[in-house]
DNA sequence: TATTTAGTTTAGAACGATTTTAAGCTACAT
DNA sequence: ATGTAGCTTAAAATCGTTCTAAACTAAATA
């Protein structure tokens, strides 16, 4: 139980208190070797068979995934299978995504360099890139 | 009315039958010089507002826009508001998305260059990528 | 040209994902 | 200990989209 000390610290560094449900989903999330995509109603089904301590109910599930990606702890990911992504690699990278199997893989962003981007439009200027490597069977 | 032709011949070729509401459409959509950015309420408003001509129902332009988009006639492009845009220009290219006016621009394929994405998963092939420039406010 | 039939359109119902509501709960500052 | 702003919850509401099934129509066939 003293792993909580460090997720409780990381949340309320970012704003948000460290309520019991929100620590259970960021241990749940954070505390992995390999990094992690899901959706939120996987993750509330993830989460909620365990059905030993109380559910957590899927409109925090909502909240807080939307909360911790605003805090910078999560990255959305946007498909063309019209499915919300969520990752827990938040630093700049890129992903395969095969539509078949639902299945999106990280590509390390050391690995694409993406050249000659024109500059944006007056006044503006860029947030971010994102790259989405839509994969198909090969036959 | 002669321009229907080529737009009659356009549908029948990729194997869609050239109804009214079809025709009226791709007229709508693929007769203009620059390439046109929508979502499919959007079109609904803009197509159903000259209150003249019979209103065609919004699950049409449902089944309508899905249809060229199979036919390869529009593309699909997802931005991080989202929103689903088709787009009438269905060559390889890329865009910049201004999240603020939920603005998309076209960026010229020839000048975005992404190089160095891995080899896919074995068995798997790449389909297509997609590139969004998030674009902001300079301030 | 009349008949057939497979594909298309439609209004409205249904759907799934997400957000809102409003009431109760809880972390934490005082 | 108490007050309060923030959080969680179940349920209702909402949004964009798809489905349903009945009416219609393009176009193949007689």
């Amino acid at each position: 139980m003293n792993d909580n000390l460090k997720i409780i610290e990381k949340l309320r560094s970012s704003g948000l208190r460290p309520t019991k449900q929100r620590v259970q989903i960021a241990k749940f999330l954070f505390d992995r070797e390999k990094t992690f995509h899901f959706t939120v109603e996987h993750l509330d089904q993830l989460m909620n068979s365990k059905k030993s301590e109380p559910k957590i109910s899927l409109a925090t599930f909502y909240n807080t995934v939307h909360a911790f990606k605003k805090a910078g702890h999560l990255k959305e990911i946007l498909t063309n299978n019209n499915t919300h992504y969520f990752d827990t690699n938040t630093s700049a990278h890129h992903h395969f995504f095969d539509e078949k199997n639902n299945d999106l893989i990280d590509i390390n962003s050391k690995e694409i360099r993406i050249k000659g981007v024109p500059t944006p439009p007056s006044g503006k200027r860029i947030k971010d890139i994102d790259v989405v490597v839509n994969i198909e069977n090969d036959y």
